[in-house]
DNA sequence: GATGAATGAGCGTTCATTCAT
DNA sequence: GATGAATGAACGCTCATTCAT
């Protein structure tokens, strides 16, 4: 289950490491599941295959590799901003993060479809790692105005939540802003959740 | 030449055709994308590869029937339903609709899935079905109601709200109803639609 | 464990099986075992590698196949011979045996060497399909004279035969024929054979 | 530039080379020709690739030297027994040289198979070690018994009395001694060996 | 000398598509 | 129209060998 067949610990690798996930990324975002293959990676990374091989024990690793880079980037950001927020209203919290999720699908939208795709090739679908720790910190959030907003199931709620806002943002990102722009997509965004949590009337 | 000689003829062409999409379907739901080629899918079908492609220029074409008849089948039964409950409430309506989704979704899921896979692999894009016809139908029903709910752009408000109940649909059919059961997924999808078009407080 | 993948009932697909295999035959013999592999056995065999891949599962069946032709046959010629000779004396039998087991090594020396070095590359070297059957038939000539020869065990008296035989039949054609010719090398093999099993005193 | 200096440096390269041998032995014997590749060998021995090149020229350098050395010293063990049992008579001379061979296959068998493998594969042969020199001293011994023993080709009878031997003690350290037990094996080939060459008559 | 990252020809295998029958 | 044998480009991956450091 390692990803990488040995440490990067010389420059050198790392470097040729990061060529070839900088390549792997741009093949997937920029030409699609169908384009992602090992010779076409090593190609566009300036690299043999046989070095890819030497830093990826197979294709599946470099996806893997991207998706759990991705996920710790939704996830690092999300839990930063949840944190620096921490004394602010629910409701902005909320405006805060769906700002947040728009800005990173916007930014790698294409990335992010290619790696879902080619792990649904892969059959390996499941929840996406990040979705966890996040939706525990949603959890964390919403318990203390839980009785309040009368949530009976604090854990489907946050889930529903969640969900709500990232497949909304999604589709936003997608479809929204071209017709309507950046803020109003937002707003909208940001209403669906604040009413589906009851969080609209709540002054603090 | 009469019509009878053609009549048969016509009809064994169309169970071919059918037979070829029924086997696609099938592999598609059951084994997967990445079981999904044209040889397998004569064989399963019981018909040669040549026959296959005398009735689909390309194994693309074949992905392309199956997806348009899916969102031909969603369009119809959403619209009849939005039809026979025309003079429901419309929270009543769209519990029957979110109802009636996620029948769709459940009975379907891997075959959607298969075929949402496909396409993205092919176009580098997730592409959704059906969505236009029934969007437009959200819009006309919510419109006698616009003014009370305070809707300001009627057309972003019917995009979210379908989009609302249908990704949340999909995420309840996939990782919900396995842990809270149908029902209390159905209220929840339900909730969320109601509580951002504010039809929760409408009595009728 | 089906060595083909469809059974070569039409005359274009025996052919095509036939090609390849003799193609297979040839390379393995002619050029040894380094130059067996698909492309260069489909390119020689005047057809498409996926061709080739239509009636043969894997590589490792095409060696399988060939090394069960060449144990069948070796097995029948030498069964057939014994029961055609079971009249004759030990000592005639083997002679008679000798005589075919060093016909058949001359003839295809090399390719019994290609087939047991992909194997063994394999690693499934184990005991070759073909000794059991006729160390069985072997040990039931010796039976009727395992007193008068002082046989304690039938079956290892059996085994050491054959294997004696073989080996030197073996080493003869690789080594010994072109030093000493064809008869003399015979004569040696007989007389080692006969006198192992104390058959070179026996009188019928 | 004292002899100091450049003794160690000797005894480095020395060092490097057993270790590389040992490595690839190692490899060879437990792994299988499969598993014998240089880059393997190398991470086996503690060694860099490039080290490897420095002291073998290429990959079949290494198996020739493995080979050579084996053959070195079985002809060593073989022909230092013969020299010490010189006093003995033919019969006892062989009951120790087969339980030599017995030893040395029953260690070394895997070894052996790896080497005879990896060198079929590349030259399409099966080349035997250390035969030439043995079978010269085999034909000395059973010089002076020539006439007694009929023998009219006494070279050829060197090389069927040692292929006999060797081939039989191959296949009963493989196939035999898990049946029978070393002792009855080792008495099969003697026996096989001394009546072939006539010697079970002689007394001395 | 030693290192080990890098190379790339070449292997086994798949599968969308064609075309002679 | 129907068949299914045939095709071959393309993929994932390996490993003997090289060469800059």
């Amino acid at each position: 289950m390692t990803l990488t067949r040995r440490a990067p610990s010389q420059s050198r690798s790392k470097k040729t490491v990061d060529r070839i996930l900088d390549a792997a990324r741009s093949i997937l975002s920029k030409e699609g599941a169908g384009a992602f293959n090992t010779n076409r990676i090593a190609q566009a990374a300036g690299v043999s295959v046989g070095s890819l091989y030497e830093y990826f024990p197979d294709k599946d690793a470099i996806i893997d590799r991207i998706s759990e880079e991705i996920a710790k980037k939704e996830t690092e950001e999300v839990l930063d901003l949840l944190r620096k927020k921490s004394g602010d209203s629910p409701a902005m919290v909320v405006e805060s993060v769906v700002g947040l999720l728009l800005d990173l699908y916007r930014t790698h939208l294409s990335l992010y479809r290619g790696v879902r795709t080619i792990r649904a090739v892969r059959e390996n679908v499941g929840t996406r790692p990040a979705e966890q720790v996040i939706m525990e910190e949603v959890r964390s959030i919403l318990a203390p105005y839980a009785k309040k907003l009368g949530i009976v199931d604090l854990e489907r709620t946050s889930f529903t939540l969640f969900h709500l806002v990232e497949s909304l943002s999604f589709q936003m990102v997608e479809h929204g802003e071209g017709r309507w722009g950046k803020k109003r997509c937002r707003e909208e965004v940001v209403q669906a959740a604040l009413r589906y949590a009851g969080l609209d009337h709540i002054k603090s």
